[in-house]
RNA sequence: CCGAUCAUGCCGGA
């Protein structure tokens, strides 16, 4: 139990390699290993990048016909995903279905995402009608995906569409999908359309975070618009929201290829009264 | 019952 709980701290902490390491001492002590710690080791194991010790782990975990539950089997999928590995992913999914585990709507969504990074906006688009087929209800994280996927296609009325149609189910937009539209009306610069979903979150009754406004001054920036991105700085500020390292740089950048290179030195300064450190 | 299981922003390089 002492060495249970040393394991799970040291994957919390990060120190995943020192978890590993006793986790083979306890086993080589005799101790039999709790599921838990199996779980939380492939766990810490995937957020650091070492998904292949991750996978050993839990083809043991399959070879002792211990039962892998869907989190577990969730945070194996959305390791291979951010890998690069949807195929691979896919084949879990596939066991997953096997071992008789229902995946839900993470699972699904971790896919979706998985196949919309990895160009294949088509396919995630299948796998979200299919979810939709076997009764796993999407949320807003799903939509998210999507729309933000088809926006940065460049097909942002499609993704404005499909937002249409999921709010009439019922469903209810969040942040992050009004953020996709705003940067999706950006890309193509079309800034008012931005700037109307903007406001069209706001009366929905969610404040903008500082992605929302980062995403919207930088569209201004890059459609050459600098006076309305400096004014939106100013109303950002009003609101108390710290614009941060990111939010300056859309401006810098924007100011610097609009040759206003002394209002960047001016920002520049700010942002570093303002405790922003450059990158 | 509990647990860091999923989604959004800048520039540049190759």
């Amino acid at each position: 139990a002492t060495l249970r709980l040393i394991i799970d701290n040291l994957c919390n902490e990060g120190q995943v390699n020192a978890a590993l390491s006793l986790f083979q001492e306890m086993i080589d002590r005799g101790f039999k290993p709790k599921i838990v710690t199996y779980k939380k080791l492939i766990h810490g194991l995937c957020i650091f990048g070492q998904c292949k010790t991750a996978l050993t782990l839990f083809e043991e975990m399959l070879e002792k016909s211990i039962s892998v539950d869907v989190r577990t089997f969730n945070v194996l999928v959305d390791a291979l995903c951010k890998d690069q590995r949807t195929d691979e992913a896919f084949q879990l999914f596939e066991l997953m279905l096997q071992q008789g585990k229902k995946p839900d709507v993470i699972t699904y969504n971790t896919l979706i995402h998985g196949l919309c990074m990895s160009d294949q906006l088509n396919n995630a688009i299948k796998l979200f009608e299919n979810m939709i087929s076997l009764g796993v209800l999407p949320n807003a994280d799903t939509y998210s995906s999507l729309i933000d996927a088809i926006c940065k296609k460049g097909m942002v009325e499609h993704g404005e569409e499909l937002l249409e149609t999921v709010i009439t189910k019922g469903a209810k937009p969040n942040i992050y999908t009004h953020n996709a539209l705003i940067e999706g009306y950006c890309l193509q610069g079309k800034l008012e359309r931005a700037a109307r979903v903007f406001d069209t979150m706001v009366g929905r009754g969610h404040e903008p975070d500082i992605f929302s406004y980062t995403i919207l001054i930088n569209g201004y920036c890059k459609a050459k618009r600098l006076d309305d991105a400096v004014h939106l700085l100013k109303i950002m500020n009003s609101t108390g929201l710290k614009p941060d390292t990111l939010t300056y740089n859309s401006l810098i950048d924007g100011l610097h290829k609009d040759g206003r290179v002394f209002a960047a030195q001016e920002l520049f300064k700010d942002m570093q009264d303002c405790g922003q450190s450059p990158n």
